[in-house]
DNA sequence: GCCGTTTTCGGCCCGACTGTTTTCAGTCG
């Protein structure tokens, strides 16, 4: 994607000079320095080829020498010593710290050892039965080997789309909750921090007695396979690939179990680091005094972090991402939450050819989740299937009307999703477009164009009068297709300039814009709407992935458009057909 | 390599599990 391909070039770059390093047996702290400043410019809201030196310096984990290699990347396109570590690791070590339970010194063994150059050789070699006899390699890591190597090769495998993740994790954790003397239990790491693609599940449980508990998980429906079965900890491999880890603790450890399994694993180190500095430490059992061993917190995650002298972090913002020095300062911004939200900006009833339920159990759905207002934005005419001719909008007017008699503490917005053409032509025409109270644009169709011309018909479309907000900005599915390219600072430039929203989509197979996007469209000073792009009325329950995504994103209250009373909400919309 | 309420050197988060060891190294998160 065309935004920041710098960022994420140079990020991927020092992650492969971390991995280098490592595969070279230096020293692991210098590894960690080149894995921290990769994530802090993969993350970073800035373009950094947009930052001088010094600035670069003053990102935290990127000292003089990182940014001297960052000048030289943007100068040369290349970083020497990246090149010079290539050619001194044997390529294939790079594939054999990919299998799972083989790492760097293992890897080192293999080459050394056996010539094992690659996935192919050490198959080779497993077959062949030559791994038995190396000096700490017995026949049970030989069999692991065979396992790992094996579903490698397996299809369902990597990362999973947040929803199917979310979906495995929440069978997971109803069938824990009915294990007798189980007294909490909640999926944590990287779905509780609502990444877009999840690698593994988290899940830990308060419980007096850990083995029934451990016991019904190697037992559950969706395990495949028995990975690690310990006393406190058990791994299993679950369906789709997915591994799942759970920890049980005693409901007093709750709170810091809660944080460290949360991770993620950058926060926690960040936070560990700052409690040694107060002659604390952190695991996960609590925070204590190094000295006496006295535990000062662990209950609840509001305990551990009031402790640590922080704001409480919300998880989706705990990737160290700054979000440590702000808590620790007092001035971690206060982000929006689902309390905040007073309305829903984008959903479907049955008029739509795609909506699976009618307007009466939606409004009634959205009435009953205390909204102000919802909008109801069936699909317009140019999308051929599903989009409601002009006269199926009349009719469904009359339809809105009757409905909104149904929920009178609830305003029913008369809404379109409209239709990107092209040339950033929408639907019907000028005067019937106004005759809506609210309406959203979004691409449905010529995904793969170049940047230039996607970028330009959606500015076409934040430039239409009667557009307020732009429909998942990116088109991206999780898991079946990329976003298209768009030049993304340009399309906030010109939302920010005509006075539109852009949607943060909270349909998890969607999460369009991503969190990485929302911190840049906050940064910019753009306004964003979350809204669940509901086709049923369970998908109204979406909203707090959409919720999350913005979290991730640092947006508060003030920048995003369903924050707004009704009132407000209009007003918008009369700003930006005024102009 | 980074960093500072130990501030330009000397530290750097902490624990669980496995396998192959008789006390611990390697890997993972």
């Amino acid at each position: 994607m065309a935004m920041s391909w710098v960022n994420e070039d140079l990020s991927r770059q020092f992650g492969e000079i971390a991995t280098l390093l490592k595969l070279k047996g230096v020293d692991a702290f210098r590894v960690r320095a080149y894995e921290r400043a990769a994530a802090t410019i993969g993350a970073a809201p800035v373009d950094l080829s947009m930052l001088d030196e010094r600035e670069i310096a003053a990102l935290s984990g990127i000292g003089a020498g990182t940014a001297s290699k960052i000048a030289e990347y943007l100068g040369t396109g290349a970083i020497a010593m990246l090149e010079r570590l290539r050619s001194e690791v044997p390529p294939g070590m790079v594939e054999l710290v990919r299998v799972p339970g083989l790492g760097p010194k293992t890897a080192r063994l293999l080459h050394d050892e056996l010539g094992i150059d690659g996935l192919e050789a050490l198959r080779e070699a497993l077959d062949a039965g030559r791994l038995e006899g190396l000096k700490g390699l017995g026949t049970k890591t030989a069999a692991n080997l065979r396992d790992a190597v094996a579903r490698m090769g397996a299809k369902d495998t990597g990362r999973l789309p947040a929803a199917d993740a979310i979906a495995v994790a929440e069978q997971l954790c109803a069938t824990l909750r009915t294990v007798p003397g189980v007294a909490e239990v909640a999926y944590a790491g990287s779905l509780r921090r609502m990444r877009s693609t999840i690698g593994d599940i988290d899940v830990l449980a308060a419980a007096t007695d850990a083995p029934p508990v451990m016991d019904a998980l190697r037992g559950a429906g969706t395990t495949v396979k028995v990975l690690a079965a310990g006393e406190k900890k058990t791994s299993v491999l679950t369906v789709r690939g997915l591994q799942a880890d759970l920890r049980v603790v005693e409901a007093e450890a709750w709170g810091a179990a809660l944080v460290y399994f949360t991770g993620s694993k950058a926060h926690n180190v960040r936070i560990r680091e700052r409690a040694v500095r107060q002659g604390l430490t952190l695991n996960e059992y609590g925070l204590y005094r190094r000295e006496t061993g006295e535990r000062l917190a662990s209950r609840t995650e509001a305990d551990v972090y009031a402790a640590l002298g922080m704001d409480e972090v919300p998880p989706p913002m705990r990737e160290d991402t700054g979000e440590v020095e702000a808590a620790a300062a007092g001035q971690l911004p206060r982000v929006v939450t689902l309390g905040d939200l007073r309305g829903d900006l984008h959903g479907h009833s049955s008029w739509s050819g795609d909506g699976k339920a009618t307007l009466d159990d939606m409004a009634a759905a959205a009435a009953a989740r205390g909204y102000a207002y919802w909008a109801v934005t069936d699909h317009a005419e140019n999308l051929s299937i599903n989009g409601l001719s002009r006269e199926q909008v009349r009719a469904r007017r009359g339809d809105l009307r009757r409905v909104q008699e149904t929920v009178p503490q609830m305003r029913l917005l008369d809404g379109a999703e409209l239709n990107i053409g092209i040339d950033g032509a929408l639907d019907y025409d000028l005067d019937f477009l106004l005759s809506f109270e609210f309406c959203v644009a979004s691409v449905h169709s010529l995904m793969q164009r170049p940047a230039a011309e996607q970028t330009a018909r959606i500015i076409a479309a934040i430039e239409h009068p009667a557009v307020c907000v732009i429909g998942h900005p990116t088109g991206r599915i999780l898991g079946k297709r990329p976003g298209y390219d768009i030049d993304l600072d340009a399309i906030l430039d010109a939302a920010v300039e005509t006075g539109t929203a852009l949607e943060v989509n909270a349909s998890p197979r969607r999460l369009d814009l991503s969190g990485s996007m929302v911190r840049r469209a906050v940064e910019r000073g753009a306004t964003l709407a979350i809204s669940s792009d509901a086709h049923s009325v369970g998908d109204l329950a979406s909203m707090r992935y959409g919720v999350a995504t913005a979290q991730r994103g640092w947006a508060t209250p003030a920048g995003i458009l369903n924050c707004l009373d009704v009132d407000g909400l209009l007003a918008f919309v009369d700003r930006k057909r005024a102009r």
